[in-house]
RNA sequence: GGAGAGAUGGCCGAGUGGUCGAAGGCGCACGCCUGGAAAGUGUGUGUACCCCAAAAGGGUACCGAGGGUUCGAAUCCCUCUCUCUCCGCCA
């Protein structure tokens, strides 16, 4: 949610900005600024009227206690007068929070000055690269074939449990994927990341907090009875551990992590998108998480860039770093860095993490602040995330770019995580 | 799931209709004391919105959440959430 403070300065501005996100509703921070301008004449009246009722009130108490009963009666006769001018007062005051409210949940986070301009991926620009693509012979075969040779990997199987997009894991599949969460979780502990074990179904306050609310309503398990949301991503909860703290300055950054599995309804997806591991409804994914002071966040995102690369270069995966353009970013953040692995016998580019600031846009649902040390008042902090890393597109990268004629080969890396050093013969 | 008890500031804890944003203690910050520290001692110490150019100052709201009664609610009533104890069920 953007802060109210920052629109009321340069409302001008932030419309242009939020025109780099193709945002289409501008004539919202018209409207954001009319209804705040409304509020506070409102909330000045009421409080004037409540500030009269305090004051009579006490006259009344004062008055009974001196015995002056008609005149406690009269008095008592004006606060119920001016209670009525309050409960209109407040009436307004209400409905026109609930109208703000509406509007500013409304407007995405504006993207950093760094942001392209562009409407589709292909305007996302490549930052970076590293590794070279493999050159596999006609007859490589894509992971999900891989996956049935081998048997590692049986879709059908879940589809009779659960339905498309749930995969049941296999013997060396199943060990695989557990030595990689193993192996991207101590990764994280060396660089820093406090490990930590969250609930899965989160409650619609948390949903809110980081943004899926009301945005992505429909991309969330619902699970009605309780009014719970199994979450999408571990940033949910990671995030929500800080919800209405307010941090000292000294404890920044604050770095935590976690493995949890990840749940989306992925509507509206079909065809080569969702074959095999390439979208799933359930999937495994480690989180890095970074609250940081304002001043240097965008440091912190590089490190976190960095993080990420290093992940990808140790499994020896060739990938390229893309800056999302202002059309494909998500709603609540301010820049956004996307990790692609080469997906060799697919030919094409598998985004594997996702690595984003927040600035205060998270942290002003959040209500998360820090004591600042030189104006002794409470700041937003800034919010960071990133995928480090999900597991299926790592594991279809894996399968095909490490395969022979006779089988797979497991990355230097990972072998004291699998105990095994190849798949197949 | 059943029965009961409870929820007050960073923490503990008083407060059952007005003088309560809230006693007292602990903690913390700053000062005094000290060669230095401890002890002692003094002062200060929540959040949000608003008025004010700003500071100073002032107003309003907040005692789990939401409603209600009342001139006036931390205090009375209702609903909900959570915590604890006992019983039941159970990995």
């Amino acid at each position: 949610m953007l802060e109210l403070n920052t629109i009321r300065a340069n409302p001008e501005d932030i419309k242009k900005r939020l025109a780099v996100k193709n945002f289409a509703h501008l004539h919202l921070i018209d409207t954001v600024i009319a209804l705040d301008e409304q509020r506070k004449a409102t909330q000045q009246a009421l409080d004037t009227a409540l500030s009269q009722i305090n004051a009579l009130s006490r006259e009344v108490g004062d008055a009974f206690k001196a015995g002056k009963k008609e005149e406690a009666e009269m008095l008592k006769a004006q606060s119920i007068a001016i209670k009525e001018t309050v409960n209109q007062l407040e009436a307004d005051a209400k409905q026109n929070e609930i109208d703000l409210h509406e509007a500013l949940v409304q407007l995405p986070n504006l993207p950093h000055e760094s942001v392209p301009a562009g409407k589709t991926p292909e305007d996302n620009e490549v930052v970076f690269s590293h590794g070279d693509l493999p050159n596999l012979p006609e007859n490589a075969m894509p992971h999900w074939d891989l996956a049935h040779k081998y048997r590692l990997i049986d879709f059908e199987l879940g589809v009779k449990i659960t339905g498309a997009g749930f995969p049941v894991y296999i013997g060396k599949g199943a060990q695989l994927q557990r030595a990689l969460i193993n192996f991207f979780l101590k990764e994280a502990n060396a660089a820093g990341y406090t490990e930590m074990q969250v609930p899965h179904v989160v409650n619609e306050e948390s949903a809110f907090a980081t943004g899926q609310l009301p945005d992505k309503e429909g991309q969330m398990y619902h699970v009605g009875i309780d009014g719970f949301y199994l979450i999408p991503t571990a940033e949910v909860p990671l995030t929500n551990i800080f919800r209405g703290e307010i941090l000292k300055e000294e404890d920044l950054p604050v770095k935590v992590c976690g493995y949890t599995p990840c749940f989306r309804r992925e509507a509206g997806s079909y065809g080569k998108d969702v074959r095999g591991l390439n979208r799933l409804h359930q999937f495994d994914k480690v989180e890095i998480v970074q609250i940081q002071h304002p001043d240097v966040s965008y440091n912190t995102l590089e490190d976190m860039v960095q993080h990420v690369s290093g992940l990808l270069q140790k499994l020896q995966l060739p990938y390229r770093v893309l800056r999302l353009c202002g059309g494909d970013m998500s709603f609540a953040s301010a820049l956004t860095y996307d990790f692609e692995v080469y997906s060799a016998a697919q030919h094409r580019w598998l985004e594997v993490s996702s690595v984003s600031n927040f600035e205060t846009f998270q942290a002003n649902r959040l209500k998360l602040r820090f004591k600042d040390t030189e104006t002794k008042k409470n700041r937003l902090l800034h919010t960071l995330n990133g995928s480090a890393l999900a597991l299926p597109r790592i594991v279809a990268a894996l399968l095909e770019n490490h395969q022979t004629e006779t089988g797979i080969t497991i990355p230097e890396v990972l072998r004291p995580y699998t105990g095994f050093d190849r798949i197949g013969e």
